[in-house]
DNA sequence: AAGTCATTGTGTAAAAATAACACTTTAAAA
DNA sequence: TTTTAAAGTGTTATTTTTACACAATGACTT
């Protein structure tokens, strides 16, 4: 399997030959054909959902599928994501992430597939869901089950991914409206990471981070006092990023 | 681009197609040619090194490259790795964890090549380079240059995630021998995040985890008093796990 | 044997972060 | 006007982190 061409000398070294075809040697690779395969979260009625659509292989008849496509011939895999969630949200600029690389020789019925999984997050009011995706839904992330291929050990792996990431980066944020209250706020990091916090220590943490700027804005929406609204602050944000130098397991 | 073939009924709505055949399915997907290349990391003389090889390629001749192979046919991508790790160190029980993809369709000269990066981690001591192998050498993580293919980036990206996880995870004594004294201990995590470290509230630390087994043992190759030797209780570690629930970035 | 050298090993106090905890205010709805 | 539901707010105790200096040890030198 190793592919190094190489020959002993007289001392007894070794001298590797040089490969000038490079096209030749791609050539002799075995190929495989690769897919990419979007974990798309988002946030509504405070539980985190999962966008997801039927398989349309009868195989996997009435299982859940995620959003996924091939890599086109040439395509970078980022580019194939940002495309798949194009064509089925229509969205553009949304929060993608490389998780990680699926490779199991059976995870598709019709042969080795290997995919390059994505975490997505988007805020659902933004998103209009294309009335030709007639099966596109949102599912509850607790509740769904039934899942095509290996995508239920996907899904898993990404929502770990995402809840050890929404701790340490301000991902969140794009799972909510620009303007939020900080119960929104707290709920989302509830639901994500399935935990209850104390409302005022949780309020002080991000106050004390300094990166909510007050709109002056109230809810209106709501049955009782509203809440004040408040916008991330990127900007100032990706200027202050500090570095954690301690160790913790 | 997309694949699933969809109908309007009556109803405006749609139904997809069940697909029936998947191996002709999979049959018109592109494909790729996949390596696997790793990323063995290890420590020495108080430095991070980097396992690396000459390149085999005329084009890349005198750089640098890491181990790497295709992928077998139907070959799981970790075992892949492992079995780079085996033939070209001769290790069989190493650290190894998938990192990330990296799919550049003009990162090899042969065409697109799709490459899954791993990382390693390594005892040098325990370490016999396998003498076919001539070009395979130890290089200082800090001054290595002028790789081969986009080798230089996964690197980087790899000791990024390496100097992320060693604080989080009990890695680093992969690198270091069995019985260890906390001088090597802080000079490896010096070493890997690249900065300097308080000794005495280094010490209270790695004490106050209590994952530290005394063996009684001490240091006897210093020139100097020596250091009493620990081992890391891996055992204890499994099965006290905890989970950090803050929120900082 | 005495002295020098380099490194080990140790404690405390101040500062910062976290965790626990309850009452008043506000606006909407009844 | 009353009720209801959530917003908003501070203090204290605990834990964690940081900063910092000197005595003990063993190897090496003379």
């Amino acid at each position: 399997m190793k592919n190094d061409t190489a020959l002993m000398n007289e001392n007894n070294q070794t001298h590797a030959l040089l490969i000038s075809d490079a096209k030749k040697l791609v050539q002799s690779y075995p190929r495989v054909p690769i897919t990419v395969d979007c974990v798309i979260f988002g946030f509504d009625e405070n539980e985190l959902k999962i966008l997801l659509i039927r398989s349309d292989l009868e195989i996997f008849r009435d299982k859940w599928s995620l959003l996924g496509d091939f890599a086109g011939d040439n395509e970078v895999l980022d580019d194939a994501a940002y495309r798949v969630l194009r064509e089925r949200t229509g969205m553009e600029d949304v929060y993608l992430e490389q998780v990680r690389t699926f490779s199991h020789p059976d995870r598709h019925p019709g042969g080795r597939v290997l995919t390059v999984a994505y975490c997505s997050l988007l805020n659902i009011e933004h998103h209009q869901l294309k009335k030709m995706d007639n099966e596109l839904h949102w599912h509850s992330v607790k509740h769904i089950t039934e899942m095509a291929f290996d995508h239920q050990q996907i899904m898993n792996e990404c929502y770990k991914w995402l809840q050890k990431r929404i701790q340490e980066h301000p991902l969140g944020f794009n799972l909510l409206p620009e303007k939020f209250s900080l119960r929104e706020l707290q709920n989302l990091y509830e639901a994500i990471l399935d935990i209850k916090m104390d409302r005022r220590n949780f309020r002080k943490k991000f106050f004390a981070m300094d990166f909510l700027i007050d709109t002056g804005e109230y809810e209106d929406d709501v049955p009782h006092r509203p809440g004040k609204l408040y916008q991330f602050d990127f900007h100032k944000y990706s200027h202050t990023k500090k570095k954690w130098n301690g160790i913790d397991f």
